[in-house]
DNA sequence: TATTATGTATAAGTTTCTTATGTATATTTG
DNA sequence: CAAATATACATAAGAAACTTATACATAATA
């Protein structure tokens, strides 16, 4: 991974974005739409990704259900109620973060 | 502090892009610099600040020069030269991780 | 048949932060 | 004038999010 330090703390935003986006996704599915849509530039471990989505899961943010596919296993998630509701601050969160930064390293595009 | 996780990993990027503005700052003229230009929704503590900095300038990435004004003390840090060089590739960076999660969580807008 | 892709998981260690505390001087407020 | 706030630095303990390495298992490809 040559992830820079900036995407720290960035994780649990993505994975509840693309998954109001996109209903349900298995793990792995996340780790190649994440790379899919940074065109390769960032790529999400698994020892970073499962905490993650386990940790979502206690906090009631996240529903697991499983599911088998060619004898393989696979564990959809999608956001629970609860996470819904918060996924919409911590976009807002992000946008906030977003401008923040912009204004602090390009202080004359300042909005 | 209420600052979300998202800055976390983001404040060598903050210090090093004020100084390369400002020439020379001390600790907490920074802070109060990040204070005012994000209209008071990030405050850096003391405790994040001032190991960031020595680690900076452990690192060759900042020089230190110490004044006394008013009778009570100032670092003034600076970048050095490896300090700008690295700066640059540090904006490089956020300015790709800005990209990134706006393709993420705004697909519609990608650049 | 060996490697790569798909799919999940955890454990050890690192980094970066928060929270709390400490020291000291200057200024402002009640 | 005393107390609180602002200025100015510092570190230590602990939390949180990550990296790196390892593990297991099946499917597809070279």
């Amino acid at each position: 991974m040559k992830n820079s330090q900036l995407y720290k703390g960035s994780l649990n935003t993505i994975i509840m974005k693309l998954l109001e986006e996109n209903g349900k996704m298995y793990g792995y599915e996340i780790t190649q739409k994440v790379k899919a849509i940074t065109l390769g530039e960032l790529n999400i471990t698994e020892g970073a990704l499962y905490p993650a989505l386990h940790k979502l899961e206690a906090e009631g943010l996240l529903d697991v259900e499983i599911e088998k596919v060619d004898n393989r296993l696979r564990k959809y998630y999608k956001l629970t109620e609860k996470g819904t509701t918060e996924t919409v601050n911590r976009l807002a969160e992000l946008e906030d973060f977003i401008r923040n930064m912009q204004s602090l390293v390009n202080p004359k595009l300042a909005i």
